[in-house]
DNA sequence: GTGGGTGCAAAGTGTTTGCAAGTGT
DNA sequence: ACACTTGCAAACACTTTGCACCCAC
């Protein structure tokens, strides 16, 4: 848990903000200080949720007009499940090639990295005429949990653990 | 192109109704036609003009109806590339383990399988406890075209070259 | 002071659904 | 005949946006 890079993606966001002459709201403040202080992947409903906790008046319009903002810094990562709703990764900094196994039953996420399997894509890229820029690899299947008992515990997936 | 793969595929879908006791109206005709008739990718729009072709009484909500069992059948693939729309893939059937590469300028579509890939992900999978049970892997870049020319021409990729 | 920022609620967009009428088997 | 199907339009879920007021710089 490298809490340091943690305050660095948060300082760095700050840099992007002042060089394209944006302000620090106090909402902001809120939504950011969520958002690099989790490490768990979130959706817009639940970003609004947190940051609430934090400032009762951020608003959900204020949610959607900063995630963009987010994602062209590069600190965070816009993935989608093919489910009705965006996750967002606020490991992108870190980890920028890292993919993805979700659990079919209960929706667990864990990422990995794969030199080998980017190599891979690099290589096929070539042969194929494109010039790779970024990949997204999801892999779905059944976590330990499933197999050993039958059945995940906390099907249902709610992040209710607050940062 | 498999012209025979494709009857196949058509005739599965009706084996596929036929055993769920569903009937073969002549608006699921013409979207079946439609679908079966293509190697091209399509969105639930894009369905919807081409099948009214061939039967304009064809509604979106037929359409909309429909899509699920095709996808169900396994004959036809969804996906999603973040955009608005899903993006569905008649090529499944013949293919079912393949991947896309897509321009970053003019969204073209190209298909590729690896098998060397699709053995790392098991691997990776099996490490992290997980059973692996189906895959997404989309690689974004620049095209061929985009880098001789510095700009695709089909930009707008609009599918109007309908089956 | 002023230009960017905010909340609210209305508008959008792609997809789903209730209902009464229609149709394949 | 009887279920399954359809078209229509209203309903949905998530996201975006117009507007008048507000506040960080």
């Amino acid at each position: 848990m490298p809490a340091q890079a943690k305050s660095d993606a948060k300082e760095k966001f700050l840099q992007f903000l002042e060089q394209k002459n944006l302000r620090l709201t106090t909402q902001r403040q809120a939504i950011i200080d969520t958002v690099f202080g989790t490490e768990q992947h979130f959706t817009a409903e639940e970003l609004l949720d947190w940051s609430r906790r934090r400032d009762p008046t951020v608003s959900r319009a204020t949610v959607y007009r900063t995630l963009p903002l987010l994602t062209e810094s590069g600190l965070v990562h816009e993935m989608d499940f093919g489910k009705d709703h965006k996750v967002y990764d606020p490991n992108y900094a870190e980890h920028p090639h890292h993919n993805h196994l979700i659990c079919s039953d209960c929706s667990k996420i864990v990422e990995f990295e794969s030199e080998k399997i980017e190599a891979l894509e690099s290589e096929i890229s070539r042969k194929l005429g494109f010039s790779m820029k970024s990949q997204r690899l999801q892999i779905t299947g059944g976590c330990e949990e499933l197999k050993r008992l039958g059945a995940c515990r906390n099907k249902e997936n709610s992040p209710l653990s607050a940062p």
